[in-house]
DNA sequence: TCAATTTTTGAATTTGTGTTCACTTTTTTA
DNA sequence: TAAAAAAGTGAACACAAATTCAAAAATTGA
């Protein structure tokens, strides 16, 4: 045996999967998974298409890591909102506001991420994020109904309500103009007061 | 000329390219677009491949009509609701059950039209429709801010946000699983009174 | 029935992409 | 430096699905 992966290759092998999933997600960000061919993200990164499959047994599961990092990140995020102090209207409040704000910046990838179906394999793995961000909400809204802030209700179904609404507001103003910080705040304002009579709070702050 | 078409012709002609639109939703409705092959859709029909081509130019623009069909359809139903009488807290609350109810008999349908890209020619023409179904609610909601009967709101994102709550909340819950009636009809009442909560009206009936 | 014309067929072609693999280059250690 | 092994390449291959088109079948009017 006369090689051995020394650190510096290590390094570089891990350097290379690094460059395949930010070029994957910045593709992905223009122009949806559609656009995310192996052979524009392999140009991307730099490098040949098979060493894609080096690193990937699949554009598939490619896919499904990209999609997985980005939302998990979200997910994070909110459940520490979620999990965190005040009341579940503050709490619900917040979490929506920071996660349209971010929404915001990269419509397209929160598009992708939330909605375009892709194949059946991606698909699957979509559609269990996009449960995941309703859990989060289910969370809340079960706390706040205990606590009598909020009226009885389906809270799993409401939850889907609220994921459904903020991405659809989100998602239907997609397109080429940019609107400004404003029209974005006031997106924000919108979406956050219509899920918070929807679910019955105290319409505060 | 020794050809004409016959009135028979004529009536066998029409006949054909509606046995291939009804074969085409039949097989959305089954299992989305990505089922409705042209290969897929001769076969339903009866006829050959070729024979599509007579009829269509190609599967986007035969896929956009049956898109069309089924969608125009909704929204005259809604559209009659929304401009007939009452106030708008009972027409938004009769347009929502009126269409959650027909999508829960078709859950595959409703995902297919509402949701599922296919080609951009296809979605540019699915984003039309989705615009057409909040243009209806948001008629209403602006009629009930003018009646004082809802608070003040951008009457474009709740409709947004209506769209998307009710989509998501049918759609979510897709699955091989049929849900009862009863379950059914508990989902159909969850998502009105989510969205007459959120909109600020009223809680009546 | 027959010739002109249209309709219908479905195998062949085209097209767009994901994936592979024989080959080249680079890295490692002796 | 040289041999062994791995990393890296990209043209070729595979595959599925839309589309075409030459030939076959059916229809029409004389």
């Amino acid at each position: 045996m006369v090689y051995r992966r020394s650190p510096l290759m290590e390094e570089r092998l891990a350097n290379n999967r690094d460059r395949i999933l930010l070029a994957t997600r910045k593709l992905v960000a223009e122009g949806g998974f559609r656009e995310a061919q192996i052979a524009a993200v392999a140009a991307l990164a730099g490098m040949s298409t098979g060493m894609i499959y080096r690193y990937f047994p699949s554009k598939a599961e490619l896919f499904v890591e990209v999609l997985g990092d980005a939302v998990g990140a979200e997910i994070e995020l909110l459940s520490e909102i979620a999990g965190g102090p005040g009341s579940a209207t503050e709490r619900l409040s917040h979490a929506l506001t920071c996660f349209v704000r971010r929404a915001l910046r990269g419509p397209n990838l929160a598009y992708a991420f939330v909605f375009e179906p892709v194949d059946p394999e991606v698909d699957t793995a979509r559609i269990r994020y996009r449960k995941k961000f309703g859990d989060v909400f289910k969370a809340i809204l079960v706390d706040g109904i205990e606590r009598g802030e909020f009226p009885d209700q389906d809270a799993g179904a409401s939850a889907a309500c609220i994921v459904g609404a903020f991405t659809e507001a989100l998602v239907g103003p997609i397109g080429p103009t940019t609107r400004n910080i404003h029209d974005k705040e006031r997106l924000v304002e919108s979406i956050r007061s219509f899920c918070l009579r929807a679910v019955g709070g105290a319409f505060t702050q």
